[in-house]
DNA sequence: CTTTAACCCTGGAGGC
DNA sequence: TGCCTCCAGGGTTAAA
């Protein structure tokens, strides 16, 4: 399940594979993705080259100037690896971009939740992209601040969990990062996006961006070079989990059991006693 | 508008 | 060993 780390690994090693590069073939196996991919897309952009790979939340950017960018999303079992373009394909290997000097990128995504999207410069900027619209602010700029947060929280009656989950307030905090910021922040998963007071913001914020910036470290280090990589991505995630997935085992703080409950069909793990819904008095 | 739930798909885990 | 069922998960979309 790719998380902001790998997919902002996946960019850089896109980025050092392929940008400047023309694009010489682009093959295609299965179509069948979260949307087809669409059938003209290798002619649109074979001839072009890559003049750049960005990353907007967990979309990868990849910018055929002047025709138009490949809107990329790895779902939650995609991956993009830099091999031989002519290794034997896979069981769920979809595609391949073929670049000049045999360089080549293949995507492989079990589960086909993820997507291969084509937006043509002729329908304006990428960012304007339906998918791309609605996007929150990214995590690690600027814009994320604690008036931020508390403007987009304000008259929401979901949970402070469901809220960050959902993207559109800030992207990239998925269903692990959740759990863990709200951990870091010692706030309750099933507060009212409403009701999350300054302070409580203000704890949010850093809780967010350090939550994000560790894993964005450690994956940097752990996967460098996540698109030349030969092993399965992923495990490292859990290395540095605090509460995801630990229901029952001790919190690092307090010893509580850490429990789990369901939230919007997702999983949610917390600690009953440092996230308190309600402050109680202490004797 | 806001919120909820179903859905897409496959690998892995657990039961028998 | 193998078969069956169940579940997770991001993000979109239909429905309430």
């Amino acid at each position: 399940m790719p998380e902001l780390p790998e997919v902002e690994t996946t960019r850089c090693g896109i980025e050092q594979t392929a940008v400047g590069y023309p694009l010489v073939d682009m093959p295609v196996r299965e179509r069948r993705l979260r949307w087809p991919i669409p059938q003209a897309l290798p002619d649109c952009i074979i001839g072009h080259t890559l003049s750049a790979c960005e990353r907007r939340g967990k979309y990868l950017l990849m910018r055929f100037d002047p025709v138009g960018t490949v809107i990329v999303h790895l779902g939650m079992s995609g991956s993009i690896r830099s091999c031989d373009p002519h290794t034997m394909w896979q069981t769920h290997d979809h595609l391949q971009w073929v670049f000049e000097g045999g360089r080549c990128l293949r995507y492989h995504d079990p589960r086909r939740f993820g997507a291969v999207l084509w937006h043509p410069a002729t329908a304006g900027p990428v960012l304007a992209h339906p998918r791309l619209a609605t996007l929150g602010v990214e995590p690690l700029g600027d814009a994320f601040t604690v008036d931020h947060l508390l403007a987009g929280v304000k008259g929401k009656s979901l949970s402070i969990k469901q809220a960050l989950l959902a993207g559109h307030i800030v992207v990239g905090v998925g269903n692990i990062y959740a759990s863990e910021s709200l951990y870091r922040a010692k706030i309750h998963p099933e507060l009212a996006a409403g009701h999350l007071s300054r302070a409580q913001a203000k704890r949010l914020v850093p809780a967010i961006v350090e939550t994000l910036g560790d894993a964005l470290s450690s994956g940097g280090s752990t996967l460098r070079d996540y698109v030349n990589a030969t092993g399965e991505p992923g495990a490292y995630f859990t290395l540095y989990a605090s509460v995801y997935d630990k229901q029952g085992e001790p919190c690092k703080r307090c010893g509580t059991g850490i429990k789990r409950i369901v939230q919007g069909q997702r999983a949610t793990y917390f600690c009953p006693r440092c996230q308190r819904l309600k402050r109680t008095k202490t004797a």
